[in-house]
RNA sequence: GGCCCAGUGGCUCAGUUGGUUAGAGCGCCGCCCUGUCACGGCGGAAGUCGAGAGUUCGAGUCUCUUCUGGGUCGCCA
């Protein structure tokens, strides 16, 4: 039944055709998003990834035989159609592009036909996610994952465009690497020649990138997809894609500077929206201090006090032993929240304990002035009273506090805030907050290993004002490191390198790495460092996160074609799979997971 | 690995304190229809209520286990 498409070449997608080929003759070709028959008239609404082309059938101008083939069109059919111009007779349809006009067919060619899918294809589907990504070829064909992907599209060219007449090359980097058993776990390739031995997939290009600004080439960009094989979430998939970048000759604000045009250009030239610069700058304390996060969103307020001055001799037992135990007491106001009933107020501290809290006092000041709070009767009026002018506490408001480590503390309100923003309804996504986060702690003690690890990576540059803490004090040493930061989202981040090889081996000391160690992992960049190294600094966006922001969308999976779901897996394909003895011989490979 | 949410015709959902033959809208199939665009009219088909076990005279509904998907903590230098 499906014909060929021999003799017919596509005039126009859709969307293309205008009041302007009126009378003219059009070939177009899609799919048939609906058909409305109304016995001797046939109406078609044709669909490709421009949008919709309203088709009109009757038996005067397409025939017998061509009218009762239109008869047989189903949803998905793929069809060509060649026709005429003409402005509608009957209404015209506003919510069309091309609602003024209709194209009359004179010929039809029923190209493919198509079992009725699973799910509508239609915009903002209230179909499961689970389906839609078994059958991710037809989700694919709704318009708004189609303006996702051209978006990414455009996005992709214009980072090419800005990179490249800033002076940058675009350089790939191996996918087939060594493994470094830092960081993120790595997706392991068994090699077939060496047995026993295997490749890593990039975490990200670092190592490279840095061997290029050795090798000279001073301004290095790529989209390079990177791989962490580590659990999901609604921002991380397993495979991902960087906009990443290395520059030599330069310090924090060089990267900042090119990054802050790149992101201004790109959003004024994709979506219209002026992102004023210089975008502001905060250090890490900072933004701890205030928002107890990394990455803050600054599109509220609702900021963090601290309080410890105010409760240390005061008769609650939680905020005293915090404090004497080194922690802190913060609170956060959410204004006009004062009426929130008990269940609510119990939820939120649900919440916090879901971050390490052990609980969550609260102080709401009542319309009349006074207090109804969970710890009042430890405390007298006065110290209530400071907490509350502390905090800005006015009738009406809720105010709410964590008491212990400062990281817990921080934790706990920084995502209460977030929490209680969002439940206010005051994250709006056309809204759009820049932030650089800096000063970022070099290092970051790890209990479990019981020593200090990279907060970034081992290549990070300190603050030269720090370099006498090294020793004394190795959690005060701030690094050369910084975030760009979107709406609470890390953006990116990236920092300055250490270039010279008595901080680097300084550094390898600290991380607990023996020489040989440090040789065996990363001596090929230890030895080009031998050789002449410039000082170079970069810093990578996550190119799936920056799309999602930027069209909107609640997850990565709304803009990437292909994605995993929550236990790595595709729904679609079902990767991944076993494989044959054959295969496992070949490379020395013996499969134990039933043992397991 | 922990915690939370969801799973009922193809899709989205409703289903009362456990009680007759599990409903609706859309979609699908058939017939009719010349200006529809959420077309309209008439008729029809379509369900192991995610799976298994248990409690009960009786389970979509209660209990336990399990599967699938989502959110999140841990993890993500």
């Amino acid at each position: 039944m499906a014909e060929a498409m021999k003799g017919l070449k596509r005039t126009h997608r859709c969307t293309e055709v205008s009041k302007a080929n009126c009378g003219a003759s059009v070939t177009v070709m899609g799919w048939v998003q609906k058909r409305r028959n109304l016995g001797s008239l046939i109406f078609v609404d044709l669909r490709d990834r421009s949008g919709l082309l309203q088709i009109i059938f009757d038996e005067k101008d397409i025939g017998a035989e061509g009218f009762a083939k239109a008869g047989t069109l189903r949803s998905e059919y793929v069809i060509a159609v060649v026709g005429r111009v003409e402005l509608r007779e009957g209404a015209v349809n506003e919510n069309l592009e091309t609602g003024e006009i209709e194209v009359r067919a004179t010929q039809l060619r029923i190209l493919s036909e198509a079992e009725t899918p699973p799910f509508p294809i239609e915009e903002n589907s209230q179909t499961k996610e689970e389906l839609r990504l078994k059958y991710r070829f037809l989700d694919l064909r709704r318009p708004d994952l189609q303006r996702n992907l051209m978006l990414r599209s455009r996005v992709a060219a214009e980072v090419r465009n800005f990179l490249t007449k800033d002076g940058f090359l675009e350089i790939e980097t191996p996918v087939l690497i060594k493994s470094t058993p830092e960081g993120a776990r790595d997706y392991l390739v068994p090699s077939r020649v060496h047995p026993g031995h295997f490749y890593a997939l990039p975490q990200s290009p670092q190592l490279f990138k840095q061997l290029l600004m050795c090798s000279g080439y001073d301004r290095y960009f790529q989209i390079a997809k990177c791989f962490r094989d580590e659990d999901l979430r609604a921002d991380r998939q397993p495979e991902f894609t960087q906009i990443d970048m290395e520059l030599s000759f330069v310090d924090v604000d060089d990267v900042i500077d090119v990054n802050e045009r790149l992101l201004a250009h790109l959003f004024g030239k994709i979506l219209g929206v002026e992102v004023p610069l210089p975008i502001p700058r905060m250090t890490w304390q900072e933004a701890m201090n205030r928002f107890g996060s990394d990455k803050p969103d600054l599109r509220f307020g609702m900021e963090l006090h601290d309080v410890s001055q105010l409760v240390r001799d005061c008769g609650f037992g939680v905020f005293t032993n915090a404090l004497a135990a080194g922690g802190s007491v913060r609170g956060i106001n959410a204004k006009g929240q004062g009426g929130m009933p008990r269940k609510k107020i119990d939820a939120l501290v649900e919440f916090a304990k879901g971050y390490g809290a052990k609980g969550l006092a609260y102080l709401a000041v009542n319309a009349d002035g006074s207090y109804k709070s969970s710890f009042a009767k430890f405390m007298t009026g006065a110290e209530l009273d400071a907490l509350v002018q502390a905090l800005d506490g006015e009738p009406g408001d809720l105010l709410l506090f964590a008491a212990d480590k400062n990281k817990v503390v921080w934790d706990v309100l920084g995502a209460l805030r977030v929490e209680l923003a969002k439940n206010l309804g005051l994250l709006k996504k056309d809204d759009f907050r820049f932030l650089w986060v800096t000063e970022f702690p070099l290092l970051e003690w790890d209990e479990e290993e019981q020593r200090y690890v990279a907060m970034h990576h081992p290549f990070t540059m300190l603050m030269e004002e720090d370099f006498d803490k090294l020793d004394s004090d190795p959690g005060a040493v701030r690094a050369k490191a910084y975030d760009i930061v979107l709406n609470g989202t890390e953006l990116g981040g990236g920092s300055v390198r250490i270039f010279q090889s008595d901080i680097q081996s300084k550094m390898f000391d600290m991380l607990g790495f023996t020489k040989e160690q440090a040789q065996e992992q990363f001596g090929f960049l230890l030895n080009a460092f031998k050789y002449g190294v410039p000082p170079h600094a970069g810093l990578a966006f996550g190119f799936d996160r920056l799309i999602m922001l930027m069209t909107g969308s609640e997850s990565i999976r709304e803009v990437i074609a292909f994605p995993k779901v929550k236990d790595a897996s595709d729904l679609m394909t079902e990767a991944p799979g076993p494989v044959d003895e054959k295969q496992l011989r070949e490379l020395a490979l013996k499969c134990t997971a039933e043992e397991q």
